[in-house]
DNA sequence: TCAACAGTTTAGAATGGTTTTAATGTAATT
DNA sequence: AATTACATTAAAACCATTCTAAACTGTTGA
């Protein structure tokens, strides 16, 4: 449970101005039991669902790419047409449900460590992750 | 090297008909060296450079998702707006060049055995790809 | 051999997620 | 309060991809 004051804070500090929409997404984002994944999409029918105010689908899309720069959200690598983002913003990979198309979260213990043994010059590692496709699993 | 032939057969054999244009994507695709990651537009790129003849979006898009469906090709998840292919149809995994936006190879030795420890009811596992992001190293 | 059929190609239109535009509104600063 | 910079918005634009429907081509079998 975080209170509003302390969303203003943060959004403060990020160099954000606290705007009335940026707090409605910040509470709909991240005051919630469980870290979740959504689309743009989702996102807007959330906000629809618990608030009265609507929020332009411009907003939403300045609003989530500008979290995401500040490292509050993390966008997942899916082949989709869609973007995926999630609020769960620790190291951890992910089973993507084919049919369903959901994300699962697989803890870095689901899947053990990983070791590049490559190194490509003048580059360095900015983030490794998993993605496993899972089908239906007819017997 | 293989053979118009070859690939007549090849498309036959898989159900779909040797037209011209599957012919001429077939030498642009397999003909080559080395496997190679490719977008649409690469590809339409590529057959404009190579062939007199043009092939319009719509078949290359049929013809892309045609070989896919047959395992001749893979897409790459990708944190992008456009879709990636790969002619490099064994198991492997990826660097992502976030600055030059290309793929690069990463044999299973480079990465080690992935054993995922989770399971879904009535899911199997499709796929595992891991995608390593590559930044400008500044120091 | 060739008519008939089914599959394929094509230009252009449509689709749909995302970004841009530019006018209006609002938070911060003085 | 006035100024300024930043933010929101509806609508238009963008652009990768898919769809449409008419023309074309490979295949089959009489
Ligand atoms: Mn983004
Ligand atoms: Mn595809
Ligand atoms: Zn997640
Ligand atoms: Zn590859």
């Amino acid at each position: 449970m975080t209170t509003t004051v302390e969303f203003i804070s943060k959004l403060r500090n990020s160099g954000l101005r606290p705007t009335k929409q940026r707090i409605k997404i910040c509470e709909v984002l991240f005051n919630k039991e469980k870290t979740f994944h959504f689309t743009i999409n989702d996102l807007v029918k959330i906000i629809e669902n618990e608030a009265n105010e609507k929020i332009s689908l411009a907003t939403v899309y300045n609003t989530v790419h500008a979290f995401e720069k500040k490292g509050y959200l993390k966008e997942i690598p899916i082949d989709s047409n869609q973007s995926y983002f999630d609020t769960n913003i620790a190291d951890h990979h992910h089973f993507y449900d084919i049919a369903e198309k959901k994300l699962i979260d697989l803890k870095q213990t689901d899947v053990g460590p990983i070791n590049i043994q490559k190194t490509i010059p003048g580059k360095k590692i900015k983030s490794v992750e998993v993605l496993v496709k899972l089908e239906t699993d007819n017997q």
